[in-house]
DNA sequence: GATTAAACGAGACGGTACGTCGGGTCTTATT
DNA sequence: AATAAGACCCGACGTACCGTCTCGTTTAATC
């Protein structure tokens, strides 16, 4: 079936998730607002709803639109490794909208935009199901890789995948939404020294 | 000086208190509304701001009033006891806001609770520093219980305290806030079996 | 000079007349939707717009076609009962609209019609125009007839013609628009009796 | 019942109707915005909303206010008068409706003002039954004041006066809204003496 | 017992964003 | 060149909720 009526401008996607996102990071979700985000983009408030009905989904699109997908594939080389860039990549990305502010402290401003995503989420079912899914996709892969460490014996084969991921990606959430603490490099250094378990001993005779 | 003029009506605080809390759970802060809690609570709009200058601070008290203090102390006992015990209080007090509505299943508001008090949090500082302080002293409780059974031998002295600490309680707001997956006893045994390092191996004979 | 391209469909015009002349007389002005009358009509909007350039000139169309030219002509029959008949036809056409609806009873809609119409003709100078050019049409018509029975001595001659025709059909207007009292030939006599000269006197010798 | 709570400010409607009033008369009601209203008069757009509850009912309340209580009671004295100074002061209103433009000339505006008036009262039928109150206690006045001339001999008994006050009145309505002829002192005087029965002559034996 | 000062109930108020609605224009492919 | 379809711009609407304000009305503690 051909498409009818004049097209959607695809540009106009583009202008308003840029405008959008700049806000959301600078000021957080309260101060988005659609007029604003519709005159900064040349677009009329209607061209905006006809996207995203309402500025929750807006938010939740345009974060989910950061979210660099990151990639962790089944590999042979070391494990901890590529876990330890992963995690790194999704602290960048917590701290990016940490940090999007002036201030380099630790911007409480952070909290707000995780948290108020993750409230976006609650309060629309389907934004819910829509950002869960996506961070089930990210999860699954990481376990995915870790059973494949697993089963080319870098890992005890005792480990629990689920478990760990949760372990090694949660405390991020967990000081950037709770506690307020810093997630830096240094931190998923530690987190992964202490998260990973050592290589299965037993390969001498 | 004494206190002139007619006293504040004490059970005020309470009625607002447990109406705003029942609301809260329920519906998540965005369905908090002054006027419905006063209504409810049989109480003038001004009675409740009097009390507390904003929403978000009487949803913080409603909050803090709910937390359970989990105890946690240094014991000789096992350790791993002590603590499935503390996480599971921490789930379970997670859950009381999750399961608070109608539905049996995993209930998306939940998130809307916990996610939007942290949201609050980050809007006013006052609220934010008072959370995070709050937090933080639960933290320090469980982090000194687990040196102490360092001390007195039951996990290796190589234990990161902080971020085991971190690991544990972690996952559990990881999974409500972000991937809605349930936090039940059986995760939590999970949890503690992997992430509790084995004590450390008789170097004895 | 023929012309070029596809012509237009001559009973798209018919099918929009008629379905907004139905909502308007049912629902007024303010309630006939340009996208309501494409959609009943079958019709493209762009397919609407082409032929009215305004939804006021589609519903001043839509009256126009509606409006039966009311015949007067000088006679030297009787003027009472052609004056009487006139009235009535006039009183049935406002009755048309006015009972358009489903109800018997007096329908406030029925002023919704008549007064959006001349509002429209306010807010347009073209189409106010129009229509008073259209009035002033029947008007002169009556007020010839008028003259024609003066002249053949039915009337004094004493009588402003002017003056009495809009005696005779304003407040046909007058009760339709402001005071919503019923128009009906029971009301149309009365006028005609009270608002008819006498006969001049003098015929006897 | 002692009214309880902030009384409303009372100067907030004068203030109110007064712009909306200009506006109303300058521009019509499609041009009457609510946001330009509540800004000019000082006044929060809620404030304005609280009174009326749509702009219609607004836009009523002002011609209702402007509607200066034309007073006509029964006298004894030459009723011709007393009614042609009646139509006067009808005829006056709606001219300073008509004339409130710049123009001196026919304003079409005129006839949106009053006709909208219509079109809104047709809309809403509280609005609608308030309207024709108005007018009907009006309407009364003159027909006890006609019966009264009848009772004492000024117009013969033969005078329906309910038509008769439609025969004075609806005229200026009717030029004012359907054919947009100028309404003056000088068609109120035809009108009067076209309108108004002679009186009885036989009263020698 | 009169006074006084603060809490209280009620509700108006200023402010701000929301999402909706409808009018009229423009763009594309089709007939 | 007309048509169907639908995106687009524009602007007003009425709603909702926040937090403040201003009344008149209690309610103790103090004088």
């Amino acid at each position: 079936m051909t498409p009818r009526g004049r097209p959607r401008d695809p540009s106009a996607d583009d202008r308003i998730l840029a405008i959008a996102g700049r806000i959301l990071l600078q000021k957080g979700i309260a101060e988005l607002h659609i007029d604003e985000v519709a005159a900064e983009a040349g677009v009329a408030r209607t061209t905006v709803y006809r996207r995203w009905p309402t500025k929750d989904h807006l938010a939740v699109a345009v974060i989910a639109d950061m979210q660099n997908e990151v990639p962790i594939e089944p590999s042979d080389d070391d494990p901890a490794t590529a876990i330890t860039e992963w995690l790194n990549t999704i602290a960048a990305g917590l701290n990016a909208i940490r940090h999007a502010g002036t201030t380099t402290t630790i911007d409480p401003r952070s909290a707000a935009s995780v948290a108020e995503l993750a409230a976006a989420a609650a309060r629309h079912p389907d934004i819910g199901s829509q950002v869960r899914e996506q961070f089930e996709r990210r999860h699954q892969r990481a376990v995915r890789a870790i059973e494949h460490a697993v089963s080319i014996g870098r890992f005890p084969t005792t480990v629990d995948a689920e478990v760990l991921v949760d372990q090694l990606v949660g405390p991020l959430y967990y000081r950037v939404l709770i506690t307020g603490k810093p997630v830096d490099p240094g931190y998923v250094d530690r987190l992964v020294r202490q998260g990973l378990p050592d290589a299965p001993t037993g390969k001498a005779p």
